[in-house]
DNA sequence: ATTGAGACCTGTCGGC
DNA sequence: TGCCGACAGGTCTCAA
């Protein structure tokens, strides 16, 4: 897509999580994309008109990019790929196809203007980047500071640090040794300062995505090796330690941990 | 303002 | 084999 101009754009339906925001495709025919970036879990598009394009890819969503030389529905048939789910198919001046699909729906798909990017509800107000230098010790303290959540809770909340999901907010509590049940501001001291685990944690967190994204973990979910999602009744992995993985939930989702060397 | 529970969807998997 | 409930990588809204 980037430096691409969209040629067409095809909507199967007229939402996914939300309403595609009238005008959609009519808005983004003939503009080109100047730039593709991350922000968070967001994918945003930077227009030529000064428009982003806001894409998410929510929990089953995923983007099929492919030459578009033959009908998608066609080369689909053909192979037997299930596009039962494609809800957007742009088709791009290089002459590649990108297709959303999302059986779940949970996915966005928005368009807005360049004063409201800032003001956007939930991008607006997101953490920093946890692989930016910014992200670090103090930052994460001055987010955890009165907090009355768990560890746990805290990774998950986008305004604390962005980017971070189920599977990676369990796996580097495990590497940090921390308890995903601590609660957040025991991370903090009285004054506001970060305590020992508040470095640790950022090193985690900074370590286990960078490793996710060389080995484009998450891809291959299912074969991945985590260090402790979806390892429950395993061994722990840590050097030394002799605990079992556990299991348990916390605010409806499931949490993965050692309860020998998380404390 | 902060917090946890429930809602939004479809697909898959294990147990019967 | 088929049916049923539990659960899934995220976020939004609502009520306390």
């Amino acid at each position: 897509m980037a430096g691409a101009r969209f040629d067409g754009v095809q909507l199967n339906r007229r939402d996914l999580r939300q309403p595609f925001p009238t005008g959609f495709a009519r808005r983004l025919k003939g503009q080109s994309v100047r730039a593709l970036v991350r922000r968070g879990k967001y994918l945003l598009g930077e227009l030529s008109s000064g428009d982003t394009l806001v894409m998410h890819l929510g929990m089953s969503g995923w983007f099929r990019v492919e030459k578009s030389k033959r009908s998608t529905a066609r080369r689909n048939r053909e192979t037997d790929l299930d596009n039962r789910h494609d809800h957007v198919v742009f088709t791009m001046s290089s002459g590649m196809t990108v297709t959303f699909n999302d059986p779940r729906r949970f996915g966005i798909m928005d368009l807005i203007t360049a004063d409201r990017l800032a003001r956007h509800a939930s991008l607006g107000r997101l953490g920093p980047e946890p692989l930016s230098r910014a992200f670090d010790a103090r930052t994460l303290a001055r987010r955890l500071a009165k907090r009355r959540i768990s560890l746990k809770a805290a990774l998950l909340d986008q305004h604390v640090v962005a980017g971070i999901g189920n599977i990676y907010a369990s796996e580097a509590l495990h590497l940090a040794g921390l308890s995903p049940f601590r609660l957040a501001s025991s991370l903090v001291t009285r004054a506001g300062a970060p305590r020992g685990g508040c470095e640790r944690l950022v090193q985690a967190i900074k370590s286990v995505l960078r490793r996710a994204i060389v080995l484009k973990e998450s891809e291959r979910y299912r074969g991945s090796r985590f260090r402790v999602y979806d390892r429950d009744g395993e061994r722990c992995a840590t050097a030394g330690c002799p605990g079992t993985i556990a299991r348990a939930w916390q605010n409806g989702r499931s949490t993965f941990y050692c309860p020998v060397c998380q404390r």
